[in-house]
DNA sequence: AGTATCCTGGAA
DNA sequence: TTCCAGGATACT
């Protein structure tokens, strides 16, 4: 599921229940995906909660953190104590918390928050505040897009290379952030073929791109992500940029330009999804 | 650059 | 029953 909007909108959910409040309990049932010493964060105060490209970083009081990645089918759920939960729009959806696969619970002074997936890629890392920076995934961790991505570090990062720009889209060393939907998107924004070779863009099609790349990102933070399959924001609910896709899921539609069939092929191991007419 | 891999469920 | 799924990584 989720990209830099959708994990943002977590990241807002979060900080609007869990800052100031205590964890008091930490419960794993899955020891696979979680490392680091649970007692470690016991009693302590949430005070940020940061992301980084893809990932969350929950700082507490005591320079301890979480450290979270939610891969492809993980959830972030609070629920209030005093939220009725059966009266809660979501519930139709998440059902009962902890559910099936809910595999860490983390039990605060406020209510509980329910790490669920159902795949079990994703992570959760406790570990000293100073630490994180050392974790792989967030040591290697290219530009934000919307912040420390300018035209000018794009250019250079697309320029050197001569992989097809799709997978420097994705490319989290490259650029942090962006997944399969919103690649596909950008590059119907900027109508460029996704297996174009990077070196081989034009000046005027980098900075299309560019600009694709802000327009579909934020269409995506305004609407809240995209909920085709897993993501829901902190309280469950689902987000609408599945609404808004321009070809990402939409093969065999017409193209929202010029009415041509959308293509979905097999690209660099994933679907891939182009307007034949418009991204030649 | 391409493929297998960690998992499970839903769609075809 | 087979294929596919929005991620990241470790291989060839």
């Amino acid at each position: 599921m989720p990209e830099l909007p959708e994990v943002e909108t977590i990241k807002l959910g979060l900080q609007k229940y869990l800052i100031g409040h205590t964890i008091k309990d930490v419960k794993v049932n899955k020891e696979r995906l979680v490392s680091g010493d649970t007692t470690s964060i016991l009693n302590a105060k949430v005070v940020k909660i940061s992301r980084f490209g893809k990932g969350l970083v929950i700082d507490l009081s005591n320079k301890q953190s979480i450290a979270i990645h939610i891969k492809m089918t993980g959830q972030l759920i609070y629920r209030g104590s005093n939220m009725p939960v059966n009266s809660r729009p979501d519930y139709k959806k998440i059902g009962k918390l902890p559910g099936n696969f809910t595999h860490v619970t983390f039990l605060l002074d406020n209510g509980a928050l329910y790490y669920n997936d159902m795949r079990q890629f994703g992570w959760i890392k406790i570990l000293r505040s100073n630490k994180v920076k050392e974790l792989s995934f967030f040591k290697s961790l290219g530009p934000e897009p919307l912040k420390d991505l300018d035209l000018k570090t794009f250019q250079s990062i697309v320029k050197n290379r001569k992989n097809p720009i799709k997978s420097i889209l994705m490319e989290q060393k490259l650029i942090a952030g962006i997944g399969n939907i919103y690649a596909n998107d950008a590059l119907f924004v900027a109508k460029i073929n996704p297996k174009r070779l990077s070196c081989t863009l034009s000046e005027k099609e980098i900075k299309n791109l560019f600009n694709a790349i802000e327009k579909v990102l934020k269409k995506g933070l305004e609407t809240h992500g995209a909920s085709k399959n897993h993501f829901v924001n902190a309280l469950g609910e689902t987000g609408n940029y599945q609404d808004f896709f321009k070809v990402y899921a939409r093969v065999g539609k017409p193209c929202v330009d010029c009415g041509t069939k959308i293509q979905k092929i097999m690209f660099l191991g994933r679907g891939t999804f182009y307007c034949p007419n418009c991204q030649n």
